[in-house]
This record gives structure tokens, C-alpha cells and sequence, in this order.
DNA sequence: TGATTAATTTACCAAATGGCTTAATAAAGA
DNA sequence: TCTTTATTAAGCCATTTGGTAAATTAATCA
């Protein structure tokens, strides 16, 4: 199980369309911060800063490659989050259950 | 796919242990606002507040009982969040097969 | 070497939000 | 009416998110 101060980083970090933006942008490949930030009608400094929340949160690693940043995506932090929410599993699975039993027994009324 | 203020919301509020607490304990099923403050070293109206921010985000669904107010997990929200995570799936799953091959690269050298 | 240019971060500021408190208010049952 | 359950109001302090301007780092050109 994970820190429960490291799980307030990565939602926090989740929590907002532009990081979001950037972490999709990743998935394709490493990117530099001015090409990951070209898409955004925002200042240099605004993504730099999004960048750095990403990084505290464990979701990507910035390298060095002369004045160059590159980023790459960590998804192994993304993992975590997909199996955090699979604790939760049983719970909308069982619900689904619940619909399934309820149209076997609208069909049973139907053809029985 | 899901609207970007919708996970905004949602992921900020995962971001909080306190919050991500209050759907643990909800997910052994319905409580009042009482009984799931009673963990926390914390007053009613801030475990009222993380309540509603729960329920703002679709966490959660409040009802009425007299003057009780029992809360539910909606656990089809966390099924978003563990779709939207898994968007990822095949990154990471990618990097296993990396070290899969490698590993089995090392095999046959050993054997070969 | 020195000046210039490019890529990125730091410093600083403002506005908004978040998380908590105490005190007051609502709503409903006994 | 008195008590229980829960929310709202008001206030405090820290953090977040954006901006602009200046500094930093490293390559390049003369």
C-alpha cells in the first residue's frame, strides 16, 4: 500500500485538465517543456510550474540534455492509481451484479 | 470519456487522506455524518465539509433519515477514475514486457 | 574569448481555494 | 421545550495557480 501523503501528491497532481493535458501529451513520448507547452495559451513559467508538480508527484522524470529538459511519463505512478481504485472494485462490480440479476428476471418474466 | 471539470473535481478529492478515509470506511457500507467522524481527530462541520466536497464530486450520495443524513459510496465515480488510469495500462505494461525480454534475454544466455 | 541566442527556472505578486476552528442556526425526535 | 444531528457563517492561515520580469544554463557565432 502506498503513503498516504505520496496519494495526496499524485491526486493533487491528477487534479487539473492542464496536467492532465500533459500527461496524455507523454504517453506519446518525451517532450522538452516548450514543446509540451505549445498547446497551451499559457506563459512558459505556468507550464514549468505544472511540470515541477508532475515531478514531485512522482509522475515524470526530468533528465538533462544540454539547456534542454526532456520529460518522459513515470506510469508506473498511474498504476498506483488504477489499483488504488480496483480496491473499489468488488463494490461497482457487485452493483452490476444487482442489474444483471434484475434483467435475467425481467427476461425470465418475459419468457417464462 | 468523462468531462475535464468533472475530473477535476474528483480527483480533488481523492486528494486527501481524510477523504480517501471517509470512502474506505463508506465502502463497508452506509453511515451518518456522526459515525464517520468518529475516527477522526477532527470537528463535525470540517468531516461535513469534506462531505460535501465528496458528494460534490459524485463520491458520495447523501440521503435523509429524520435528522440523520446517511451517506453512500458511489463507487461508479471511482470506476471512472480507474478508466481514466488506465488509459495508461498499456505504458506501463509495455515497460513490463521490456523487462520481460530482457530477463528472458538473460535466460538464454545462461542456457544458450 | 566575449556577445548572443535559446531553453528553462526563479522571484515576486495577486487572486482564489482549501482545511481547520468556534459560534450560531436548522431540523427533527422525545 | 430540550436534545440530537448536522449544516452554515465567519475568520485564519497556508497553498495553488496564474501572471510578469529577471536570472540561469548551455550552445553558438564572431
Amino acid at each position: 500500500m502506498e503513503n498516504a501523503d505520496q496519494l495526496d501528491l499524485t491526486f493533487a497532481a491528477l487534479a487539473n485538465t492542464t496536467r492532465r493535458a500533459l500527461l496524455a501529451r507523454l504517453a506519446q513520448g518525451e517532450a522538452t517543456v516548450n514543446v509540451l507547452a505549445e498547446p497551451f495559451a499559457m506563459t512558459l513559467p505556468a507550464i514549468s510550474k505544472h511540470l515541477r508538480v508532475l515531478e514531485n508527484a512522482g509522475l515524470i522524470v526530468r533528465g538533462r540534455d544540454a539547456q534542454f529538459r526532456p520529460c518522459t511519463l513515470n506510469a508506473k505512478a498511474l498504476q498506483t492509481v488504477a489499483h488504488w481504485a480496483d480496491q473499489y472494485r468488488h463494490i461497482w462490480e457487485d452493483r452490476f451484479d444487482v442489474m444483471e440479476t434484475l434483467i435475467e428476471a425481467i427476461g425470465e418474466n418475459k419468457n417464462g
